[in-house]
RNA sequence: GGGCGAAUAGCUCAGUCGGUAGAGCGCUUGCCUUACAAGCAAGAUGUCGCAGGUUCGAUCCCUGUUUCGCCCA
């Protein structure tokens, strides 16, 4: 064993200087690298940040519960794998890259596709995995050799084999729909990427006059008059007496003067405004649906970019805003506007630029869903993929249960660019280009999503069967953000049985949400998102983990700056503890001792049953992910039963060693066997410690005597089954309640605290020997005087006045006594 | 409109079997005590959202209700 060597604590507790070199020392040591144990591997796989990301308080988060998880598993002797990666992030990282370009006033289209791409590459060159630098200031243990991109060569072959067979199995299918479409990125968007938002919008009541007797009229409410201009039909509900005479007839669209048929369908909800809707193919996925029963034309009135195209006459080339007004003022001059109203509805907005969602009809690519929700949806009601917390399961299952087809294609070009080739009439899907001339390949590329959907497997090399894919598919675990369960979670686990067979992960732990302390998410225009490199720095990763860690499982998390404190003072205590104990341990080799030689105290069997309860709980508590409850019982046993009590109660034996010769035979087993025990008891806490705050444990743990080169994988702690002790516990509680309550007398009655007083405590003789005795027998005999715990710590403050009120606190034995002490005795 | 969740100390949150409520921070008081003032010791603080019900007994289970948040349409 290593001896102790305390001068490495000479300095004060400073996280920063701690912390810096710290990471090095694991990788050269090969932390990160999974090791054959024998027993079952333990695998994680990162949720891929955006490329061009850099971290956010929500990585932090993740993080901080992914790498605990990873190191306490490694602990435990799992076979340890954590791996790392990126996501290209298609439209992300393309916003990002135009923006920049935009400032040099250059489009993408001046670049071209092929220059476009170079500039996205080289962007991703100099800025991309920025934030895994970062990251390893959090000092995570993910294996980067194994990093992937979803860009990379072997997870594209991955993403367009998918595509094919999918296809080739009659589950891709392309269509003429009406997509969310968002005219600033101008491309199509799946439903998952558009927002709702409540707002208060207008609702116009517009005449259509009837062909037959123009000075009547059907009146039509919309939230949308600008796309008027496509209408083709006007429809009421089949059930509505009031315009049944006028199903079967014509209405003459104002402005445009085309005449439209009224027809009755079921779509139309008769309490709904004026119970006649205006029906506009082109630009309403219900109006779509509408037009394709009663074979109404599709008229498209809006080019991509939002603006009215030549098919809206004189309104052409304006913004389909600016349109509105004009339309609406138009429609005032002209008689046709009956009423408006202020109207509550719920508009889509691109969950990347906040755009309003345009329902634009076009070409598209769709996945088939209904078939590969099946066994997803299974999986989570047999268990076979658990949840937690467990709520989310409901939620799940209603997106699967209620699942509509997927939107793949993306009007963009940083991506996967769709395997399909066209000529004439011709269409080919294939990873190459077919044979002959004059092919040409569809210009889309597929949704970033369709890409992340195959992590757990395609970063393990699929479709090729390697060695990595035998042996950690399936993955142990997923841990990631709520706001992905649909985006991603669930079309993981659909494409996990697809491909493999098998689920991709058997739990999934969901974390919270960061917000700020007034409830708000941590937005970039706010400028409410702290910086957790800032963090890090004024206390340390370890307090940034500790506090992240313990987040209200399920609910948003609050981020207060303040509670980072805790987690720093925390780390100072043990600093502390570790350097107190270090200077008492003499150089005993510890690790030879056998524990039949020893002759545990009262107090030495309490800490042991307390430790041991500590491991149970700690471990319990991560393997349910109740990681608060995890760390406050680690928190809670070392700080205030292991440095309040168990250290205090150690002082006077450590001392005994200041007698040096004079020693005697029972003082020196005493002697060893308190050392033995704060020894074992504090290197447990730090092993218990280490997933939480692995940099502080680590440093102490190599300042501490020790077997081993890293606390890092070392074995977690295991509670023996003799060290728990019910009777010490409750005698040891006893003596604590008469402690505080003496203390509690002291303060009450003002005595100073260097003033020794008298107590008198009644209780039976029974308790008397326990304040008498909580060292072993023999012990108590050969030492001179009193040395009862209860008296030592009634004194003062517990510390070191103490001892020396320790020769005039007599005890009395007479069974009179305060009340408070009769009540504490009588406990 | 549908679904889910929350409501407990001044703040942020625990509370697993139904048995008179806990932690951290904050607050008050006393201590620079040879590991630690980033500390030690003592203390105050609650109509467990509201109204019913079940029960010997409800923060916990049931019903209703209010407020807030989230998701879906």
């Amino acid at each position: 064993m290593r001896p102790g060597n305390p001068e490495a604590l000479s300095q004060p507790y400073d996280p920063a200087r701690i912390e810096s070199a710290r990471y090095h020392f694991w990788e050269q040591h090969g932390v990160f690298q999974p090791r054959t144990t024998g027993k079952d591997p333990f695998v994680i796989a990162i949720p891929p940040p955006n490329v061009t990301g850099s971290l956010t308080m929500g990585h932090v988060l993740g993080e901080s519960i992914r790498d605990t998880i990873v190191r306490w598993q490694r602990m435990e002797g799992r076979e340890t794998l954590y791996i790392p990666g990126m996501d290209h992030a298609g439209i992300a990282t393309q916003n990002v890259v135009e923006k920049k370009l935009r400032a040099d006033k250059i489009s993408r289209h001046d670049l071209g596709r092929e220059g476009f791409l170079k500039e996205v590459w080289n962007w991703k060159e100099q800025y991309g995995g920025l934030i895994f630098q970062q990251e390893r200031r959090l000092g995570t243990t993910p294996d980067w050799s194994r990093e992937r991109f979803t860009l990379d060569e072997g997870y594209s072959h991955a993403v367009l084999h998918v595509f094919k067979s999918l296809y080739d199995e009659g589950l891709i299918y392309r269509g003429r729909y009406i997509v969310n479409w968002c005219p600033r990125c101008q491309t199509a968007l799946s439903d998952e990427e558009v927002d709702h938002k409540e707002s208060t919008g207008s609702l116009w009541h517009i005449r259509y006059p009837l062909s037959e007797s123009p000075d009547k009229f059907i009146v039509v409410a919309t939230t949308r008059p600008e796309t008027m201009l496509g209408d083709t039909g006007v429809a009421v509900s089949p059930k509505d007496q009031r315009y049944a005479k006028l199903v079967g007839k014509t209405a003459v669209l104002p402005l445009v003067r085309r005449e439209i048929p009224i027809i009755a369908d079921e779509m139309v909800d008769p309490k709904f405004g004026t119970g006649a809707v205006k029906v506009t193919p082109a630009h309403d996925p219900n109006d779509f649906e509408t037009g394709k029963r009663h074979g109404l034309p599709e008229l498209v009135v809006m080019d991509e970019t939002g603006k009215m195209n030549d098919a809206a006459g004189d309104f052409r080339g304006l913004d389909r805003f600016e349109a509105r007004k004009r339309i609406v003022a138009a429609l005032q001059d002209a008689g046709y506007l009956e009423k408006v109203e202020e109207h509550q509805n719920s508009v889509g907005h691109c969950s990347r630029c906040n755009t309003v969602i345009e329902p634009y009809l076009s070409w598209q690519w769709f996945v088939k869903m209904a078939p590969l929700a099946a066994p997803a949806i299974e999986a989570a009601k047999k268990g076979k993929v658990k949840m937690f917390p467990a709520k989310w399961k409901k939620v799940y299952l209603h997106w699967l249960e209620n699942i509509r087809d997927w939107c793949i294609s993306r009007q963009l070009w940083w991506g996967h660019r769709i395997p399909v080739w066209y000529r004439g009439e011709e269409m080919v899907v294939s990873l190459t280009q077919p044979e002959g001339e004059g092919w040409r390949q569809d210009e889309d590329v597929l949704d970033t999503w369709f890409s992340s959907w195959l992590w757990p497997f395609a970063t393990l090399g699929w479709p090729e069967k390697t060695a990595d894919l035998a042996r950690y598919y399936p993955n142990s675990l997923m841990v990631t953000g709520s706001d992905i369960i649909f985006f991603w979670v669930a079309r993981m686990i659909m494409a996990g049985y697809h491909f493999m067979g098998e689920a991709p992960f058997a739990h999934v732990y969901f974390t919270s949400i960061v917000r700020d302390a007034q409830g708000r998410k941590m937005s970039k225009s706010l400028g409410n998102s702290p910086d957790p490199l800032a963090m890090m720095e004024k206390y340390g990763a370890d307090s940034v983990r500790f506090t992240m860690v313990q987040t209200p499982t399920g609910q948003d998390l609050l981020f207060d700056e303040k509670r980072l404190e805790t987690g720093k003072f925390f780390a100072n205590k043990m600093w502390n503890a570790t350097k107190l104990v270090l200077m008492r341990l003499g150089d005993e080799n510890l690790n030879t001792v056998k524990e039949s030689h020893l002759e545990l105290t009262l107090a030495d069997r309490w800490i042991l049953s307390r430790y041991a309860n500590a491991i149970k709980d700690v471990t319990r508590n991560l393997k349910t992910y109740r990681f608060a409850e995890a760390a406050q019982a680690v928190y809670q046993f070392a700080w205030n039963e292991y440095c309040d009590w168990y250290l205090e109660m150690a002082k006077p034996r450590w001392a005994l060693a200041d007698k040096g010769e004079l020693m005697t035979p029972q003082e020196r087993v005493d002697l060893k066997t308190a050392r033995w025990v704060s020894w074992k008891v504090l290197d447990g806490i730090l092993r218990l410690l280490h997933p939480f705050m692995p940099h502080v444990s680590e440093e102490l743990w190599q300042a501490m005597p020790h077997d081993g080169e890293t606390l890092a994988m070392a074995s977690w702690p295991r509670a023996k089954k003799a060290w728990f002790d019910a009777n010490a516990e409750r005698e040891v509680a006893f003596l604590q309640e008469i402690v505080n309550a003496v203390r509690n007398l002291r303060v009450e009655s003002k005595i100073a605290p260097g003033r020794a007083v008298p107590v008198v405590i009644r209780g039976t003789e029974e308790q008397y020997a326990l304040l008498e005795a909580p060292r072993p027998a023999a012990a108590a005999r050969a030492s001179r005087g009193p040395h009862g715990l209860a008296r030592r710590f009634a004194s003062a403050g517990g510390g070191v006045r103490g001892r020396a009120g320790r020769r005039s606190v007599p005890a009395a034995r007479r069974p009179r006594g305060s009340r408070r002490g009769a009540r504490a005795s009588g406990a």
